[in-house]
DNA sequence: ATAGGGTTAG
């Protein structure tokens, strides 16, 4: 920039300037370049007596590159007051990179302008306006347009598929998807992360692998898609792929990519390999430093992570909300009761976030974790918003831990209130009558259940092996090798058995003999799935399960045994945090 | 000079 504007001066010297090539290569530069400055754009645009439309619509591109939408729409309403007509460039440049908001701002009446200046069968026009629609939900008139385009091509058909997924309407985008005519990288990676948006981790793997025998490259776009669902799935081996891939054929690795492998590595309970990528990442912005902090947090590292944010400061990035879950987690997690409040108080005073639902949340998770339960309640009956079920159940989770009936109960009620198919609270509930051996209120709660309908969410565990991600559910029997994981599962049993083990039922609540009790803590999902890992590893290894609930302790002590008796470093993520059993101990400390 | 796809929490 400091070099153009010594050009600009010149231009003015030498009277160049009142030359139109001149004045709009001098604009183009400070609109598209990547260190341009639109601020000067504007100086120098002023000083034009009567701009093009050439150097309009480079004005107008220049705002939408930087996200400024709205000033471009008043550039487009100073070019038609001062006489100047819109072209077939002016509408895809208005209206590129249009947010939701603004599309519904601007959408229709540009739209109007769109006809009454006769580009309405312009292609380039044509697909800018699906766009806008798409965004806005407005299926109907982008079909309208789709419909009557004679010549549509790649970009209409993926802006029309984006519009579904934009409405979670991912199966009516993937029929469209499939009815392409030609599809190229990029409608690829948007029906991908479609499957992504809706959390269908596995049907985005299954069509990346469609995609690479359709032999379509995939970009730095798809590989940040691959590489949230390998984090979400627990896939390091696939993610690992990816990250070989990266390299081997020099996919653009940009921040975008270097946060997505941050993710995936914590994610997949590599925080070393995710300590080096953040290490190499050199541009790091908010995402970088919240995925590392969350990262660390979730794997047990709550000092570090409280560490990460201080340098996060030091480097002058500012936090978001979502940073502050992090801290607040790692301060949950870690039982750093006093600094969480701290963080807390500082979310308002030092970068004036308010808490959201969310953060009253963790407050009630960190104080009830610790067995603070009075204090976690006084947080929900202070917190400015109406609580949710999401802090509730944090505080029924603490009373879990912590075996305290009755105010279960009372959290369980506000939940039901709210969310009255919520089957998560019944089985909490359950599982906290039985360990405090409350038999009555347990059956008349399972008999709540039975009246009701409610149903138990199946616990399931995912483990990656060569690449292929299995899925076990309790009591799994679908599996093509179950009869050698059955097997395997009893020889586990019994040889731990062997040094100690004992089953720890406590928090069954099927009213059923000690023996059924036993058989079900057996069939759990984590059990079948480390029987699984045990056949196809040899000691050494790493065995990494995902689960969706949180673990039970019997499945707890098990993970436990297991990592001393056969070598194995056995790492759970279970629905909020991870486990990593190593030599019969486990990171969480038994706190979690 | 032209339009479409990507990252962090719960």
């Amino acid at each position: 920039m400091d070099h153009l504007k010594q050009i600009h001066s010149q231009t003015i010297k030498t009277g160049l300037f009142t030359n139109p090539s001149v004045q709009n290569k001098l604009i183009a530069f400070c609109c598209t370049h990547e260190n341009g400055n639109m601020d000067y754009a504007c100086q120098v645009f002023d000083k034009i007596p009567q701009p093009t439309v050439f150097a309009w619509n480079t004005m107008i591109k220049g705002y939408s590159r930087i996200d400024l939408h709205t000033n471009g729409v008043s550039m487009y309403l100073d070019m038609l007051n001062s006489d100047v007509k819109p072209d077939h460039y002016t509408f895809p440049f208005l209206l590129k990179g249009f947010s939701r908001d603004v599309a519904l701002k601007f959408g229709k009446e540009l739209h109007c302008h769109v006809v009454k200046f006769g580009f309405g069968s312009n292609v380039f026009v044509q697909n800018a306006l699906i766009n806008v629609y798409s965004l806005c939900g407005e299926m109907d008139v982008a079909l309208e347009i789709f419909g009557m385009m004679k010549n549509r091509d790649v970009i209409s058909w993926t802006g029309i598929v984006s519009g579904f997924l934009n409405r979670g309407q991912v199966d009516l985008a993937r029929e469209f998807f499939d009815d392409m005519p030609i599809k190229d990288y990029v409608s690829w990676t948007a029906m991908i992360d479609g499957y992504l948006r809706v959390n269908r981790f596995k049907e985005a793997l299954t069509l990346f692998r469609e995609m690479q025998t359709s032999n379509i490259r995939p970009d730095e776009f798809t590989m940040v898609s691959i590489l949230s669902a390998c984090a979400h799935l627990g896939a390091l081996e696939l993610g690992e792929w990816i990250k070989t891939y990266i390299d081997k054929y020099k996919v653009k690795n940009d921040t975008f990519v270097g946060n997505a492998l941050i993710d995936m590595y914590c994610k997949c309970g590599n925080v070393e390999k995710a300590r080096s990528i953040f290490r190499e990442i050199l541009r790091k912005d908010k995402f970088t430093w919240t995925a590392m902090i969350v990262g660390l947090a979730i794997n047990g590292h709550g000092q570090e992570a409280l560490d990460m944010f201080s340098e996060m400061l030091r480097a002058s990035i500012t936090p978001d909300e979502v940073t502050y879950v992090g801290v607040l987690c790692a301060c949950t997690h870690t039982g750093m009761v006093d600094e969480g409040r701290k963080y807390f108080s500082g979310m308002t005073s030092q970068h004036s976030i308010e808490p959201n639902v969310t953060h009253y949340g963790c407050m009630v998770d960190l104080l009830g974790r610790a067995g603070r339960l009075k204090e976690a309640l006084e947080v929900i009956k202070n917190m400015p918003m109406k609580p949710n079920s999401i802090v509730w159940g944090a505080l029924l989770g603490a009373c879990r831990v912590h075996k305290d009936a009755e105010m279960a109960e009372m959290a369980a009620k506000q939940i039901l209130e709210l969310d009255p198919d919520n089957g998560a609270v019944y089985v909490l509930l359950c599982n906290i009558y039985a360990a405090c051996n409350r038999l009555d209120n347990l059956r008349e709660v399972r008999q709540l259940m039975l009246d009701r309908g409610i149903k138990k969410t199946p616990g399931c565990s995912l483990i990656e092996m060569n690449g292929v991600v299995h899925e076990f559910v309790a009591g799994d029997q679908s599996h093509p090798e179950t009869g050698e994981i059955y097997l395997k599962l009893e020889k586990m049993t019994s040889d731990l058995k062997f040094v100690g083990y004992l089953p720890d039922t406590s928090e069954v609540f099927l009213d059923i003999g000690e023996e059924e009790k036993e058989s079900a803590v057996y069939r759990h999902s984590e059990k079948l799935a480390m029987a699984f890992g045990l056949i196809n590893s040899e000691p050494g290894a790493t065995i990494r399960i995902v689960k969706n609930l949180r673990m039970c302790v019997d499945c707890h002590r098990v993970a436990k045994l297991v990592s001393k008796v056969y070598d194995r470093e056995v790492i759970v993520r279970d629905k909020t945090r991870f486990h990593h059993f190593r030599d019969g101990s486990c990171s969480c400390k038994d706190y979690w």
